[in-house]
RNA sequence: GGCGGCUUGGCGGAAUUGGUAGACGCGCUCGACUCAAAAUCGAGUUCUAACGAGUGUGGGUUCGAGUCCCACAGCCGCUACCA
């Protein structure tokens, strides 16, 4: 289509309202210490989860969430509020780093690259963001603070007592030694099982594990020194203080879920012949006298100790098959349980009969104590794991007193003690705690709480990520001087994986040994680092000091307990992102550095837009739709307004082209209330609109309510409900004779958010005519809407008999029953229906119904 | 298997505390304008000839249920032997 074709010229004043925007900082947010800084105004923060700029681009799924805050932040400015709406690019990860592999050129390059379409892209959109604030993780000065705040946490303790992370300074005064201090770091060195991917050159994720294979690379299991960071110290504040966050639940719960908390008991178990003791734990403590055997994880220490000489083929062998499974293999095998047995015997230390112990891979390393007592009869595992090995299965709790003869599956549910000496009887909560008493007073258990959130898995050998500001001396690690930092990964001359987990950076031998014979630690940081923090430095993005200045933290933050008072992101951030960021802000907090315990307030998730066939976006369905695309076909206001007119933000919804055209046609009737094209193709402003007081009482009531509601459904973030009202009263303004002025720029002031352009357009062309100043329609205020101008004397009222409408009477608003029912039992499609019946009731709803029962 | 979400016309979706089901938009039909078409404007559009019926299915509470309760089904997402 050509400009001229254009319903109107969005190509000619869209670049230029950006031009604009951008010269005159328009959407440029002072903070403490800049110029324009007004510390009455009250903040409000709104954050987007900021994108991975990778080489194909924005999709359409990234403007549905930037739209909805950006929204949000003008109308918010436009109601005197100081908006933090930044922007900024979470420019670490893998496939900059594979496209090295691949070309041969440093990441650097492909990722400025990628940033420069990206920033291009997000201007063409129009967002309101200040973009004095763009940050990169890449950025050298990012890099620094990003490796400062991890040497908060390699210098800090979680204090038991406290119940917060302290400087291990204080341990030093205490005179802890090095190697006490280094296991209780909160950023310390382990061996840890990982998934190594020898093609890829890196350690992954658990959850990044199916994503890499499905591609093609191998992923194996490997033990390996790594860095972890103790997450799980702070399991109970992490499920604790959701609760006062406005989260949606199942984002809580999904959280919560993921940090597993269960309650129940360690029990040891003393092996047969041996020193040493197995401690297992249990939620079912109750359940200890129908324990028939034991199972270690095949990895677990103390296997190799305890199998017998004829046992040792077979549990080698079992061992080395389970080494090569991942835990997703061992997932996949799910019902078909497989194990071997030790030869090993312990001993039930409430019955003391001697059991039998296994190893099987369905008992995990990574959680609780790697072992498990096995109650057959009370547990759909053990009870398989018995049947398939013939292992004895008792009865311990029943749903009646008595017991049954023959089990057919394992009995899960609570009931009553049986076969249980002491606990006989008792119910299963009862017989739980009174287990726990007897195991704490024989000093064989105590009660625990166990998590199933394991500590944070934090390092890779990877190149393209942040070097850790640590050298290797002597054996021990220590932090370089924060006044070294940023450290900078050196340019290396190939970034092909070796196919051993050496990490990349070990290549560049000059930059890891040191005169001083120390070396530098090799691995990288994972690109969820840069993301823990980054909305804490776009409050104080060019701070050479601090990672954010205390003013600026004291400024956006406020007496709520998260800082950022909405955040809008996908759901798949759900356990990862949003967790580690809290993680992270509660160390800070510990230490002192923010004043509130959480990052996040309020956290809405946008929904995934899906292609037109209904299907996920993907370039294999050919179903993909590029924002470029619809920006030139249609403009990006067009674009904006069509993605928050699709449906709920949070819900999942399709595209549809037509769609697009349809939102596009509402921008041309908005257009054509003021402009009309002359002989010559021209836009000129129209006669109709006249700066005149507005005598249709109609009209007026129409646009205050849509000053209402539209102000109500921002608040609400539904978008699309706000559209629709602009929409009706658009169809309002094209039929009325006379546009007056004043409430057509009440309608722009409200259309402003939605279609800057195009309402910043219509406005400079309006104000021109009626020789208004031309200030920008951005930076105005909110309209205020007239409650007297939404009342309406008469309205309809519904008439139903027995429910069902049978008539509509217009008639005084304040009317009474008696006045109504009058009314209603004058008509004659009422009589119809009530004539040979009796009224028994009438339900009269002023103003709305009113409801004959009659039989 | 577990957890969560969803289910309303041909389509996307709207419906305070239970109170006119289908706002608004798409599509479609008809009309106006035009030599004609596109664009635009106007009218109509849940089903049914009508009585009536109707918010995934079956029950319940209520004067009244898309909305509340119970049971079930289907789709989507996440998670996966967590002791």
């Amino acid at each position: 289509m050509s400009d001229a074709r254009k319903p109107f010229p969005f190509r000619e004043f869209e670049p230029k309202w950006q031009a604009r925007w951008e010269t005159e900082k328009t959407f440029r947010t002072p903070g403490p210490g800049d110029a324009g800084f007004d510390p009455s105004k009250p903040k409000y923060y709104v954050l987007d989860m900021f994108p991975y700029p990778s080489g194909s681009g924005l999709h359409v799924g990234h403007p549905e969430g930037y739209t909805a805050t950006d929204i949000i932040g003008r109308y918010k400015r436009m109601q005197g509020f100081n908006v933090l709406h930044p922007m900024g690019y979470d420019s670490f990860g893998l496939p900059a780093e594979q496209y090295a592999i691949k070309t041969g050129q440093h990441p650097a390059l492909t990722t400025a690259a990628n940033i420069e379409n990206f920033r291009r892209q997000l201007k063409a959109l129009g967002f309101a963001y200040d973009w004095d604030r763009e940050i990169a993780t890449t950025d050298p000065q990012y890099v620094r603070w990003t490796q400062w705040i991890f040497l908060q946490l390699y210098n800090s303790y979680y204090c038991d007592q406290a119940n917060q992370a302290r400087p291990v300074t204080e341990l030093e005064a205490k005179g802890w030694s090095r190697a006490q201090i280094d296991d209780v770091r909160l950023a310390y060195v382990a061996e840890a099982a990982v998934n190594w991917s020898p093609d890829l050159g890196t350690v992954l994720a658990n959850e990044e594990v199916e994503e890499w294979r499905s591609k093609g690379h191998t992923v194996e299991r490997r033990p390996l020194r790594q860095w972890m960071l103790r997450i799980t110290k702070y399991s109970q504040r992490l499920i604790d203080e959701l609760d006062s966050l406005q989260w949606p639940e199942g984002i809580k719960l999904l959280q919560k879920n993921w940090i597993g908390r269960s309650e129940g008991a360690s029990v040891r178990f003393q092996i047969s012949n041996f020193k040493s003791q197995i401690e297992v734990f249990t939620t079912r403590p109750d359940t200890l006298f129908g324990a028939t055997y034991m199972v270690l994880a095949p990895e677990h220490p103390y296997v190799m100790s305890i199998t017998t000489a004829e046992q040792q083929d077979s549990v080698v062998s079992y061992q080395l098959a389970c080494a090569s499974k991942s835990d997703m293999d061992r997932g996949d095998l799910n019902k078909d349980k497989s194990g071997v047995f030790t030869g090993a015997f312990a001993v039930n230390p409430v019955n003391h009969k001697p059991i039998p112990i296994w190893i099987a891979d369905y008992v995990m390393m990574g959680y609780g104590t790697g072992a498990i007592m096995a109650v057959p009869a009370h547990d759909e595992r053990d009870f398989e794991f018995a049947k398939r090995f013939g292992l004895p299965i008792v009865e311990v709790v029943s749903s009646h007193t008595g017991g049954t003869s023959t089990l057919l599956e394992a009995f899960c549910e609570p009931g009553i003690a049986i076969n249980s000496g002491f606990l006989d009887g008792l119910p299963t909560a009862e017989a739980k705690a009174e287990m726990i008493n007897w195991l704490e007073s024989n000093s064989i258990g105590r009660r625990r709480v166990q998590y199933k959130l394991r500590d944070w898995l934090f390092s890779r050998q990877r190149y393209w990520g942040e070097p850790f500001p640590i050298v290797w001396k002597d054996g021990h690690h220590q932090a370089i001087p924060a006044a070294e930092l940023p450290l900078l990964a050196p340019p290396l001359e190939d970034y092909k994986p070796s196919g051993t987990p050496e990490p990349l950076l070990s290549k560049a031998r000059e930059w890891v040994e040191l005169p001083d014979g120390s070396v530098r630690e090799t691995n990288t940081m994972p690109q969820w680092a840069g993301s823990c923090w980054y909305y804490l430095r776009y409050c104080d993005p060019h701070n050479t000091e601090r990672f954010i200045s205390k003013a600026a933290e004291a400024y956006w933050s406020d007496d709520k307990p998260g800082m950022i008072d909405l955040y809008v992101g996908g759901t798949e951030h759900a356990v990862l992102h949003l967790l580690y960021a809290r993680f992270w802000h509660k160390v800070l907090f510990d230490l002192g550095h923010v004043r509130t315990p959480e990052p996040f307030q309020r956290l809405v998730n946008q929904g995934l837009i899906l292609g037109e066939d209904g299907q996920k976006m993907s370039k294999s369905r050919g179903n993909v739709v590029n924002p470029d695309d619809v920006v030139s076909e249609y403009g990006a206001d067009a674009l904006r307004l069509y993605e928050m007119f699709m449906g709920p933000l949070e819900q999942v919804k399709p595209w549809q082209m037509k769609g697009v055209e349809g939102v596009s046609r509402f921008l041309a009737r908005v257009w054509r209330v003021v402009f009309e094209q002359d002989q010559t193709g021209t836009w000129q402003v129209s006669g109709k609109i006249k700066d005149v007081a507005c005598t249709d009482t109609e009209l007026r009531r129409v646009v205050h309510e849509t000053i209402r509601k539209v102000g109500d459904d921002i608040e609400k973030l539904s978008f699309n409900t706000a559209i629709s009202q602009m929409m009706i009263c658009t169809n309002a303004f094209t039929q009325a004779e006379v546009v007056p002025l004043a409430e057509f720029i009440q309608f722009l002031t409200v259309l402003n958010p939605f279609a800057p352009h195009l309402s910043e357009e219509i406005h400079e062309g309006v104000a021109a005519v009626f020789n208004r100043q031309a200030s920008l329609l951005s930076e105005s205020t909110w309209p205020v809407y007239d409650p007297a101008a939404l009342v309406r004397n008469e309205v309809e009222l519904i008439i139903q008999v027995n429910g069902k409408l049978r008539e509509r009477l217009m008639i005084a608003k304040d009317a009474d029953e008696a006045a109504a029912t009058a009314a209603a039992l004058a008509s004659a499609k009422v009589k119809d229906h009530t004539d040979s019946k009796t009224i028994r009731k009438i339900v009269y709803i002023q103003g709305k119904l009113l409801n004959i029962v009659a039989s």
